[in-house]
DNA sequence: GGTTTTGTTGCGCACTGTGCAACGCCCATT
DNA sequence: AATGGGCGTTGCACAGTGCGCAACAAAACC
């Protein structure tokens, strides 16, 4: 809608693929240098962008910044970390938590066992729409006409034999998933890969986040994996319960 | 420099705080209703904003995955990651990794005892700059007349009696730990809380990050604290040796 | 020392962003 | 059910702002 803002905001992707030189961007931009270098400065004013010693540009910390108070302000995440760290210490394996928006999935927090530090991982990378357990969890719960449109838009990329092949079928485990409550991956993504997954519903009962188990197939079998599905609900209910103010947090301080 | 530009990007601190509707949003930008839509459609388009179901518009998901990317590219933290984890380990404090850009001294890592997978906890934030350890180190490694100009720039806030009061008093310190080459913060910024960080320098000696451990004084006294100084300078020379390529990284696939 | 490459500056033109006013929608209130 | 107020949205005319050009400056290269 405006040009102006449109051309700045695609530098930040650019650059994020890796530091480039103000040529590089004008170019990717398609803008003359001297319009490049205006939007340049104008995000580094603001922190979005620094200026390495070479000269070439990167992405600044000021995001940094940013998306931590992004983070603090959903707070399904805050919330439901210590559910997912619980989980995590029961079954070993690693955890994730993922919500939508606008035609996406990505996954918002992340608890690894042999690694549980190992933070930015994959954290903020959109999910595998067509095969994730989350993602079926979350795009199972839009009301029917959302659903249809998003799964027809999607491309349906065959990671493996077991990927969901298209439209149709993503919807007819879309309806399975709905039904059931929960939600499985096996092998859709990466071959060895397994998952479950589960809801994690707001006060209305619309679900506002999905968590799900995933571990390697030589570790444990699916069947074993679903052995630790009731586990894997009963921490996803008891986050929607605090959520929803089931159990309350902490109260607000007054004055 | 660019207006348009300048005002979408004022847009995202303002959200950071929280929620905010159209009117709220043009109000605090000093802009029309219709200016400030424009705006928040742009970034919204850039998934840099999110509009929820109250029509309120909050921060979006994709500065998690921009955050991400710049962080990977902050190769400085990929590779000291494992040590401060080690380091953390060996003391079980919280253990830092701070850099320094365009004036300020931001927190990129840290490692804590007792919750190690909290992670966005201060991460980004910046660093109280006149007192901190990092914060010391980071700019005591500034060629002299940029070093000049921040400290005059800065405000001296006085968190505690023990915080340095001003930039003559900051100079002087700058000078001492740029002479022994590690630094301290002894209860400068938070009473009872201690640091004792050291750097980490790349290929020219020039300091690119550093590290620091922090306890507070009820588990740890100062003397303890610099015991473990030479554990510290220890880790901060071999972030400092494998960033500088002395030993090298698993060497980069050809084909 | 000359040449190429890359960043920076000033400027005139016109395109793009701006604010206004009118419209439409939803919710609250009676 | 009708009325009113609050808020988001749209279209438009004006001019302010961002645009590309071209010339300049400064490294980097040979």
């Amino acid at each position: 809608m405006s040009q102006t803002v449109d051309r700045a905001l695609r530098i930040l992707p650019l650059l994020a693929e890796g530091p480039a030189n103000l040529e590089q961007v004008a170019a990717r931009l398609d803008v003359h240098k001297s319009t490049a270098l205006r939007l340049l400065r104008t995000l580094h004013e603001h922190g979005m962008v620094y200026r390495q010693q070479d000269q070439r540009y990167r992405l600044g910390t000021r995001l940094f910044a940013l998306a931590q108070q992004a983070a603090e302000n959903l707070d399904v995440r805050e919330i439901a970390h210590p559910h997912l760290v619980a989980l995590n210490e029961r079954c070993g394996h690693t955890v994730h938590l993922a919500v939508y928006e606008d035609g996406e999935v990505l996954y918002i927090d992340k608890v690894e066992s042999r690694y549980p530090v190992r933070m930015y991982s994959r954290i903020g990378k959109p999910v595998a729409i067509t095969v994730a357990a989350v993602a079926k969890l979350l795009l199972a719960d839009l009301p029917e006409p959302e659903r249809r449109a998003v799964a027809e838009r999607l491309d349906y990329p065959a990671y493996t034999a077991r990927s969901t092949p298209d439209a149709a079928a993503f919807l007819k485990e879309l309806a399975t998933v709905r039904e059931q409550g929960w939600a499985t991956d096996f092998g859709g993504h990466e071959e060895s890969i397994n998952c479950v997954g589960a809801p994690v519903r707001g006060t209305d009962g619309r679900v506002v986040a999905a968590c799900s188990i995933s571990a390697p197939n030589v570790v444990v079998g699916t069947g074993e994996l679903l052995e630790l599905l009731p586990l894997l609900r009963r921490t996803a209910e008891a986050v929607s319960a605090e959520y929803s103010g089931t159990t309350p947090p902490p109260p607000p301080v007054r004055k």
